[in-house]
DNA sequence: GATTAGTTCTATTATATAGAATATATTTAT
DNA sequence: ATAAATATATTCTATATAATAGAACTAATC
């Protein structure tokens, strides 16, 4: 069994896929910036990032350097087969926690 | 704006729904004991529950004493009307992030 | 050397988890 | 009848892990 991802891990990895060969750190800040609708301190994605890296949840390597108005060089990340197991996983339990409720949950007032 | 769920809570929160008017600590613990096949704590469930009760996500009330070979007293949460509404906006979000991904997310292979 | 793009580092806060302690009920033994 | 034993459940406390903010730093172009 792999682990369960939490949200923000979740999150991350999913942006790493949607991003394909342009996922760097502040592409996926500004990506998880517009899906959430506020902003992101750097640390926000950066520490994950590095944690999910750690743990083999995805692999990185350094980009060249590109002549966008100069700047440090990126480094890209990739999803590994761990990664998408383990996001599969949770969607596998998301599904699970969510049959039968899925569209309409109504509110049952109050007992007591 | 609500804020958004944890994974715990959202576990939580839908084992609340799930369980209906047998929504109580222990009953929580078993049924996502099951969901997550291993065993948690009665921490792992009684604090996240006590936060989600004063955060207004949650109501309780306590129950009577039911001769079930004795034993203390349960309490029994239900779901309001906010924790719903963060439970949908949490669900929307796990869309967002899923759709175009869904099914069947491939490895590419490294590339460095 | 000024500016820009990006990452790394560090500190703080929030969440999750484990398990001991406690409370309160029924059952059993005397 | 009452005390001890047992069962069910919650509350409390401590620790580990994760999330977040933002300062500091790096490395490129202008």
């Amino acid at each position: 069994m792999t682990e369960l991802l939490s949200r923000t891990e979740e999150m991350i990895l999913l942006g790493v896929i949607r991003l394909g060969n342009n996922a760097y750190g502040i592409a996926i800040r500004e990506y998880l910036e517009n899906v959430l609708g506020k902003s992101l301190s750097v640390g926000a994605i950066y520490v994950p990032l590095e944690r999910l890296d750690k743990a083999g949840y995805l692999s990185s390597y350094a980009g060249e350097p590109t002549p966008e108005r100069g700047g440090r060089s990126k480094r890209f990340y990739q999803i590994t087969p761990r990664g998408l197991a383990a996001l599969q996983e949770t969607e596998k339990l998301h599904d699970t926690l969510w049959s039968g409720i899925g569209d309409l949950p109504r509110y049952q007032a109050g007992k007591a």
